[in-house]
DNA sequence: GCGACAG
DNA sequence: ATCTTGTCGC
């Protein structure tokens, strides 16, 4: 599929703020609810600035992979807290134009709505790619929540200035949730709905983990 | 000033 | 993110 990536890149922190404040009106908050193909998308890091990212395109009914890609790279930028998505969006997006399916929907690593601008890396590649986009994190980054019950299944809102931007999902029992959010042209019940089913016996969904794994070990 | 801070 | 084994439980 075809992405087109900003031109020039940012170069300061004041730079990839105002980027990021420019694409953030073009956010939708509803979209589709069922989807056929999903794509999983993750980097890895081998030494300081280097880095693999993987992209796994799965069927959404069986967890079958359908076609996959990945792209060698340097972090784009430097590392920090709400501009992490600078790092790492060339090498998804070198991932994504080697596929010849077009995902219907992308399972991003990290936060989209749930973000100190409204705006991570869910909300980014969505936005780039015109596509649905959800961002599964592992860590409560921002805004506060309570701990969900310990079953699966069970969640609590994220409220970050009073608003709902995204939920604490337990998606195995007794084990830490994980915190989703909105990326673009989804609604947040069907992004949690989508974590839960593409995740029947981990914590995090067969897509990321199955991206995280080609990146890590190239298969 | 110090700690916190998606990956 | 990364440095890292075995172990327990489903």
């Amino acid at each position: 599929m075809r992405v087109n990536l900003l031109h020039p890149w940012p170069t300061s922190v004041a730079e990839a703020e105002a980027v990021q404040e420019r694409l953030r009106p073009s956010v939708e908050l509803t979209g589709p609810t069922a989807f056929a193909t999903v794509a999983g998308l993750d980097v890895h890091y081998h030494g300081d600035e280097e880095l693999t990212a993987a992209v796994v395109v799965l069927s959404a009914a069986t967890l079958e992979v359908v076609e996959q890609a990945v792209a060698h790279g340097r972090a784009a930028f430097p590392y920090v807290p709400g501009l992490f998505a600078f790092r790492e969006l060339p090498a998804l997006v070198q991932c994504l134009e080697r596929l010849t399916v077009t995902p219907d929907l992308l399972v991003c690593d990290g936060y989209g709505l749930a973000h100190p601008r409204g705006f991570g890396l869910a909300c980014h590649l969505g936005v780039l790619t015109g596509l649905p986009a959800l961002g599964v994190g592992k860590t409560p980054f921002v805004g506060s929540c309570e701990p969900p019950a310990p079953e699966r299944g069970a969640w609590t809102p994220i409220v970050l200035e009073g608003a709902e931007v995204g939920r604490a999902l337990r998606t195995r029992d007794g084990v830490k949730p994980v915190y989703v959010s909105q990326g673009h042209r989804i609604g947040l019940g069907t992004a949690c709905g989508q974590v839960l089913r593409l995740s029947p016996h981990a914590r995090l969904p067969e897509p990321v983990r199955r991206a995280d794994r080609l990146a890590r070990h190239g298969r």
